[in-house]
DNA sequence: CTGTTATGTTATTTTCAGATAACATAAAGC
DNA sequence: GCTTTATGTTATCTGAAAATAACATAACAG
């Protein structure tokens, strides 16, 4: 199955994104591969945003650029606010199922 | 080889983040699994942050709990002053670019 | 407590990502 | 111009990811 057309672009997007920091910083794509410790192809994969390579090599760019440390945000609880007010109105229990009452959403 | 250990903890953290949103959602992980298309094992390896498992399991998690939109800013370009420096230090060349811009400036 | 469901665990099988190598092409530097 | 380097392309092969299934355990609802 192929992955929903906002993950392909976001993936896109991430690879352009890699690739114009690694150009910035003049570092051959063997150079980045070996600071990760994956082959060159894999780093032309990911400035592609081949979806299934491994989010490793992902990260791994991303570290070797200095840049990971952006990743901290993303998914962080204390600014998922939908979450935030989705636990508020039910309670702060875990994904145990309900049986049939209602079921919403 | 293995990912360097600041790759694996920022996994970690992501899997837990996901984790996370998807229990304040009261999401079971096959629900979550179908949503993206994959097993619910994965969906428990990416909550564990395994390190191999593809980037389009870890965005599509995203996607589904509506966080991918804090993907975008990650690498921007416009955010990544040491590459801005960088370029601007050296001009604006490529590792390996079209041809011929101008050196100078 | 009982029944139900979510999650973990293990084993098996299949599929494919990634390594490797060889060669092509194109851009940069001299 | 020529040389060097960076990247793309193709093909083959091995290892591991992921699907599947069956069972165990734990948490929740009633």
């Amino acid at each position: 199955m192929s992955p929903p057309a906002a993950v392909e672009q976001a993936l896109e997007r991430l690879g352009r994104n890699i690739r114009t920091a690694r150009l910035r910083r003049r570092l051959p794509q063997a150079d980045l591969a070996e600071r990760i410790g994956v082959s060159r192809f894999v780093v032309a994969d990911i400035e592609r945003g081949k979806p299934t390579t491994g989010v490793a090599a992902y990260l791994g760019a991303l570290w070797a650029l200095g840049l990971l440390g952006q990743m901290r945000e993303v998914a962080d609880p204390d600014r998922d606010g939908e979450g935030k007010t989705l636990e508020r109105a039910r309670g702060p229990r875990r994904a145990r199922a309900r049986r049939a009452l209602s079921d919403d959403f």
